[in-house]
DNA sequence: ATAGTACCTCTAGTTACTATAGGTTCAAGA
DNA sequence: TCTTGAACCTATAGTAACTAGAGGTACTAT
């Protein structure tokens, strides 16, 4: 039983990153230092694939570095206490749900504003964007 | 007829950043270089005031300083529409969305772990959170 | 006149990458 | 088997968007 094996540069490839950012984590300390061919070649593997995919979404969703070593922390050493563990999820759970509040936040103001956009033919001097955006005091 | 005149830290005041941002700023090519006193502190007035707040509410908003940039040029240069701006803002809005969307998965993922957790151990292989994260396509 | 702030410039540090340089390994074709 | 070109290696420097510090000067109230 021969199980898949993947250099760097695949293993960035499945994942959308750069070579150098997965170099990046491996130092950073949120990807292993894998084992190597005689060469020195990194050799990855199928859970390598779900990690760093892992940490692009979060990335993408904007934790830091830092909280995503949290996370990975309830993969890597699972002898947590199950309080503990749940105590850590459900905080970061009320994180994410105040990131997702100020996203909206922002759409809407986009929206709002895009919509009072009539836009072609209205110049710059009173197109109501820059208005809206344009004031001293909020 | 005497008008607002402020200094630096005044103007950074009166748009909630640091004064190191506006200098930044300067040197970014956001703010222009103002007027100065004899010994050579920046003095700036209201239009500046009403530039810097267009500024750090574009920051807020996640455009980049190189967007500013564009939509700046849009105000210095008034050559333009408003729908260009307009197509910005609603790009943004999209991007936005985006986040939201994944934002919502990984809540729900991270609760459905923290209901989960009952001290069984976690793989990489089997984490609803991993899971969750772990889309290959989109 | 003096004291205490606020200002000045310049440099370095931060985070999360990204790019470059200079060299080595891998693997497919001759 | 040898060659060749892509992919890999390490290490360092650069990027964005600030932030902090050092060391010195200007402003202004007393």
């Amino acid at each position: 039983m021969t199980s898949i094996q993947l250099f760097i540069g695949q293993l960035a490839e499945k994942a959308k990153c750069k070579v150098e950012t997965v170099h990046y984590y491996e130092k950073s300390g949120l990807m292993p230092e894998p084992p190597r061919t005689e060469g020195g070649h990194r050799i990855y593997e199928i859970p390598h694939v779900k990690r760093l995919n892992f940490i692009r979404r979060c990335r993408e969703l904007g934790f830091s570095i830092e909280k995503i070593k949290q996370m990975l922390k309830f993969i890597d050493e699972p002898n947590h206490y199950c309080g503990e563990v749940k105590a850590m999820a459900m905080l970061q759970a009320r994180e994410v749900q105040q990131k997702i509040k100020d996203l909206e936040r922002l759409k809407s103001a986009l929206n709002k504003m895009a919509g009072q956009c009539k836009g072609e033919n209205y110049t710059i001097d009173n197109c109501p964007i820059i208005d809206a955006l344009y004031v001293v005091n909020r």
